[in-house]
DNA sequence: CCTCCCCCGCGTCAGCCCAT
DNA sequence: ATGGGCTGACGCGGGGGAGG
């Protein structure tokens, strides 16, 4: 069963956008960092631009303009979900190897306590 | 097999944020 | 103020493993 369909105010579009190595720092305070704000010029595949709106005159021409802009902001908003998903997995792909690191880094540096602990240790007897 | 459950990707909506 | 991009949240459907 399908969503019932509500009336939209919003629309997408998305380009390629690569993660920067950089990325921890966020723009907006507690924003998500994978999201890197890029130019958005090109149009999805298909997309064609209808008359302008000077040119509209009775109230059929007005609905197949709404629709056909409804219908346009829904495919721009596919493919910007779609990129949106794939920057995050990105993302979450790096911070997972960040932790892999972090974890011999840790491991590593609890050794070197550990050694550094018994050299420096007082012997007992 | 069949059913159940979990996971994943998708499409859509709502709301935030930024640029004009 | 308005338009437009980005993303969290939601619901759906399909794939696939586990258990009967």
């Amino acid at each position: 069963m399908q969503k019932p369909i509500m009336a939209v105010t919003r629309d997408e579009t998305d380009e390629e956008t690569e993660l920067a190595p950089s990325h921890m720092a966020a723009a907006t305070g507690d924003m998500p960092t994978y999201q890197i704000r890029a130019p958005t010029t090109a149009l999805p595949q298909g997309v064609v631009m209808a008359a302008s709106p000077g040119s509209l005159h009775s109230p059929q021409q007005l609905a197949e303009e709404a629709t056909r802009k409804r219908e346009l902001r829904l495919m721009k908003n596919r493919e910007a979900a779609k990129e949106c998903r794939r920057r995050k997995k990105e993302y979450v792909k790096c911070l997972e190897s960040r932790v892999a690191v972090l974890e011999v880094q840790n491991k590593k540096l609890i050794e070197e306590l550990e050694t550094l602990k018994d050299i420096c240790s007082p012997k007992t007897d």
